[in-house]
DNA sequence: CCTGTGTGTTAAAACGTTTTAACAAGCCGT
DNA sequence: ACGGCTTGTTAAAACGTTTTAACACACAGG
């Protein structure tokens, strides 16, 4: 109860804990660290000192002389528009959520980067020692500035660089997953919707398709929509398909704001969904699950996958792990009425 | 292209630019800034040399001697097993990106705090100037232990303690929407499945519910069900309402994974929705959008109320803000076929 | 008695900024 | 020629930790 000085709060620091327990600051440090041995009497003295104070270690001088912020930030390199609405909540959400909850169990915080047209900006502003960075684009812009930079950096789907380790989403094993199903729920002739970028997941979609088109001896019809126009722009294609008269009986369409248009397009174009046209998308999302009918789609094990990149990339910040790709969980096929046979 | 030392990196600090713009320190320190004047050929000179070195400030230093972590954290009050499962992505994570996308334009990083039992460890390990808090509990020890730590805090929802800033969510505005929009399709009686907490959200629903009932002359039923059992508690109130005879033709059941619960009691006991039994909740999530038929709800402007906070959060950092709370948007009702006349 | 080997502790340096107080130079009005 | 004012710059201190090198001490083996 001695009287405080009359500065505002001046919270206690190393050295008056020491002082309090007639050690040195190194001690304390050393006893909080438990980097040295310190005398299990002295270290009675200084937790109570701690406790007594209230003292809470200063994080900002801690990371300034280690080097460590013990921070790692997520970023989503969709543009803005994909983003956001309603699957904004879906996806990133859903991966920041379950990286979060692992990051803290390593004692690491995760901070939440929004999509941004400025990276330059962000990766001056914020500390970290790590970056995870979900489904990169080709040459992606966050990504080569992150590792330009020297940070650790984990990606959540395969990027295009070789050297970076990554949580892989195994795209082509998606495809196979919808493409097979497709044609076991009678679908004979479907096309497929996807976004024009060079992201991976579109990649191994057109690749997959068009092997599965050749195996069957499908017609092949790729409609590319941009991503940034994904609704409104599914829902063109496909109208412009039904007007050219061409006759399909499935249509495989990824990304689930693509879906979204589908839907829209087959409801306005008189098309039954599943009776005459069945449809599955890739992201097992709100809008997937809200469309009427719902849409079958893929459980991408998204928890696990965040745990792994998380895991991961704090294995690669402290150096007890390479830059080789960790194997990724299966995903699995979670039907639903828009393919009902 | 001089031969650099051969340690691993040594990014460059502040001192090397001041070297090579052949200025001092301090005055590299305050064209950063603005704080001082610096004559424009200066400015021009360490602004080359920047580029030069790649230099890039030192974010643990600079906080360390400013006091500020320009960070912000978002804390969830709720306990794990509310906010885990499909929820989970819904009401707070929707929050977070709203947040973190205002913080961001302040130039402040968003730390995303999981859900935990143990909330000294956390603030303890993580730095923060500044804290939003989701929906506190009554007398809620996260909310307590940031106030006593002195730590700014916002919280959204109203706390259950005075002078602690927040952005309101209006429950009683809320409630009143939902309940008169039950009498208006034309449910005569409905019970209230709420949960048992003292939540504040769950109190105005109460107390709404109470005096709405005595106005329209309804016999009071209020069920209360434990939060951590959601689901499976609300099926099972509603099971013993039906096996007890009582009949009704509404329910009022704000929490989101409460009222699947009761949509699959209903099921169960053979009740058709609408049309015998209109069923309404709060909260606009996945679940309220997904069951059959999806239930009418609430939009409770969660964009806006998180960038209020927000706001108000760093303007209180800043100590251009007092404790006073924040009017907060309008909620509007979405009605959905679970209300259908 | 001397040398070596732990053990536990400490004083001081270092981390990279921002800020403070001082200062040099130029200009103005007497 | 001198004091006062402005403008731009700087040297040095400070922020709160961790780490390094040194030290004091006890104790063992010769």
């Amino acid at each position: 109860m001695t009287s405080p000085q009359n500065s505002p709060v001046k919270r206690p620091t190393v050295v008056d804990v020491a002082q309090a327990a007639g050690v040195s600051p190194g001690t304390v440090s050393n006893a909080l660290s438990g980097k040295r041995k310190v005398d299990a009497e002295t270290r009675k003295r200084i937790e109570v000192a701690i406790r007594e104070l209230g003292y809470r270690p200063n994080q900002a001088a801690r990371q300034m002389r280690t080097g460590q912020t013990k921070t790692i930030a997520i970023f989503s390199s969709m543009p803005p528009a994909v983003a956001a609405g309603p699957s904004k909540l879906g996806f990133l959400m859903e991966i920041a959520a379950s990286a979060a909850v692992a990051a803290m169990a390593r004692n690491t915080a995760l901070i939440l980067v929004p999509p941004i047209e400025t990276p330059e900006d962000t990766l001056k502003s914020v500390a970290m020692d790590g970056a995870l960075v979900v489904e990169p684009e080709e040459d992606d812009p966050v990504l080569t500035r992150l590792i330009r930079s020297g940070i650790p950096t984990v990606c959540i789907g395969r990027p295009s660089g070789a050297g970076i380790p990554y949580v892989d989403l195994d795209y082509p094993a998606i495809a196979d997953l919808l493409i097979r199903h497709l044609f076991e729920v009678g679908a004979t002739r479907f096309p497929l919707i996807v976004g024009a970028s060079r992201r991976a997941s579109n990649l191994a979609f057109r690749a997959r398709y068009r092997a599965a088109a050749a195996n069957a001896d499908m017609p092949e019809t790729v409609l590319e929509v941009p991503e940034a126009e994904a609704e409104a722009g599914a829902a063109e294609a496909v109208t412009a398909l039904l007007a050219a008269g061409q006759d399909f009986d499935g249509v495989l369409v990824p990304t689930d704001a693509m879906a979204t248009g589908v839907m829209r397009a087959l409801r306005d174009g008189g098309r039954a969904v599943p009776d005459q046209v069945r449809v599955v998308t890739r992201y097992d999302g709100v809008r997937a699950q809200t469309e009427t009918p719902a849409l079958t789609s893929v459980d991408l094990k998204l928890e696990a996958v965040a745990a792994l990149a998380t895991q991961k990339l704090v294995e690669l910040i402290v150096g007890q792990a390479g830059p080789e790709p960790v194997p990724c969980p299966t995903p699995t096929l979670i039907t639903r009425p828009s393919t009902k046979p």
